[in-house]
DNA sequence: CCATTATATTCCTATATGGGAATATGTCAA
DNA sequence: TTGACATATTCCCATATAGGAATATAATGG
């Protein structure tokens, strides 16, 4: 059974580093040429064509035509699925840090308090 | 040439919607044990396994062993990543809506002010 | 001690892919 | 009109993978 396709969603799309690269560029908001983005990214002409015909198909970038230009835009509010699901997961940032802080707190007190043998919790087994 | 392995970043652990339902489950914040997670998403004991192994070697869970049951919990802080690089995306959300408002009130406008033809803006031909 | 339970891992398979190389197609300008 | 320019697409290839099926390994309890 194969991979869900890059074309599957916008989490797959961006799962590949060259194609984010790709957004971040046009994250400025202005439309690029496919040339700019080769010239600017350093990525072979087709390569670049490939990544952005996989952006155009879950949505991420629209294309203009403009004589023999293509002009790419993004379409960033695709990008809010992404940032919905992570979202979800923001308040275990500030959560580690408070306990990253106790744990130091804990350890200093224990360096301050105990000169001798410490006795230590049980630890969870890793694997 | 491959696709960019599973393993490579937290990027291509999350691609697979289900490994990203395995970390929604985790998100409680207690660890499960791999027969829960196969109970409660109807996933096969293999594949429920072998998605932990790629989520563990890219860090976004840890495991213990409390006898022949391996628990799992989750790491959250390495979904801050994800969360950074589409963070700065964000302000396109609030900017987009403003757009869309401020296109229906200059269709409105149109409608009130012109009742015959309607000199349009030039607009970019789609592919 | 042995059957049961929990889980990791192996083998297999069809499929998709990202870049290299080459080419096809469309537009432009001299 | 034709060569140049811009870009999409095709062909090729080695690789990785997710689930099915099966199995190996470790821990537990009667």
């Amino acid at each position: 059974m194969p991979r869900a396709a890059t074309t599957t969603d916008v989490f797959n799309a961006i799962a590949e580093p060259r194609r984010r690269e790709i957004i971040d560029v046009l994250r400025g908001g202005r439309a690029h040429a496919v040339g700019e983005l080769v010239t600017r990214l350093r990525i072979p002409q087709p390569a670049v064509s490939k990544h952005l015909s996989v952006l155009r198909r879950v949505g991420i970038v629209s294309v203009s035509k403009h004589g023999r230009h293509r002009l790419y835009r993004l379409n960033a509010e695709e990008l809010k699925s992404v940032h919905d699901w992570v979202k979800t997961y923001e308040r275990f940032w500030t959560d580690q840090l408070d306990r990253i802080k106790e744990r130091a707190e804990r350890k200093a007190a224990e360096r301050l308090g105990h000169k001798s043998r410490v006795v230590r919790d049980e630890e969870e087994k890793p694997c």
